[in-house]
DNA sequence: CTTCTATTGAAAATGATTTTCATTATCATA
DNA sequence: TATGATAATGAAAATCATTTTCAATAGAAG
């Protein structure tokens, strides 16, 4: 699933969306890549800049919008003030997860359970809400908010 | 449903949670309960500011956060590079929605649709949720992305 | 090689949110 | 009802993520 012409499946996918591959642009892909999740763009500005010093923030927030567009990666916001991005691996898979926000202190849990539920659910929903809205569903986010064990405690006391 | 000992149902959660009703928060909770959706704190902030001026932009955002905190309004990040703020309405409430997301002119629908195959599934994964990561669930967002109708056809030109 | 255009990075601008801090309001109790 | 302890407030300043501007550069096509 690597190679087809000279290059990483992604150049492909670069070149049907209309714009070039760079060097800044095959480090931020190289970047996601290599790490396991959720990245700010600040954080992904110092690991390409580990890679490549010539590489600005500016670009790598240009990038990420990009990719995103592409629906490569997933922006997502827990109202830390910041956005983090992550490569979108299919629903299928096993990195696939969402999360358990806590209200209190701001603790973000991972959660990879569960998914034969989910998936059965989102096929549903997501047909139809593709037919009814005419949208072209690319990938989906599931938060749960609540209190999670320490600030449950303290909400007792 | 209205009150009990003196005032709306809110103070009670109020008290519960150990804050004061004050003048500033009556007129938030007022502005969220007349309004119909997502506002962001600038927009609670001109509309509390027009019932009284005397009401910052800073008590605004702390009393949001409150509320948050509280379980009372759920805070939505669409990546605009704000949050927006809406009262929670029970999950089976006919205001319950969700949302997608068009990651290219980032136009948002919401959607009423679908509650029923939504809710058997939610009921499911938070009650395993909770049990397993001791997290109290108050609520719980999903959101939709990919390309409206119109960027979805751009995309094919 | 030349031209046209996309891309880039630095710096400045923007804009939301948070922090600081002195003032004020509230509550329990003397 | 007065009082002292503490919570809450608002204005201004500080932060910090993100976007815009713009001149310089790189890449593709002829």
């Amino acid at each position: 699933m690597r190679r087809r012409g000279r290059g990483p499946w992604w150049h492909n996918r670069f070149e049907d969306f209309g714009v070039r591959v760079t060097e800044p642009r095959e480090v931020v892909m190289e970047v996601l890549l290599g790490t396991a999740e959720h990245l700010t763009a600040a954080d992904v500005y110092v690991r390409a800049h580990e890679l490549n010093p010539a590489i600005g923030l500016t670009t790598v927030y240009r990038t990420l919008d990009i990719l995103l567009q592409m629906g490569i990666v997933q922006k997502f916001d827990f109202g830390e003030g910041k956005s983090r991005y992550e490569l979108i691996n299919n629903s299928q898979s096993k990195e696939h997860h969402h999360h358990l926000v806590c209200v209190r202190c701001k603790t973000i849990i991972d959660y990879y359970d569960f998914v034969d539920e989910e998936l059965e659910f989102i096929q549903k929903t997501q047909d139809k809400l593709s037919e009814k809205y005419r949208f072209h569903i690319m990938d989906h986010v599931i938060s749960f908010y609540g209190l999670c064990e320490q600030c449950k405690v303290k909400s007792q006391g």
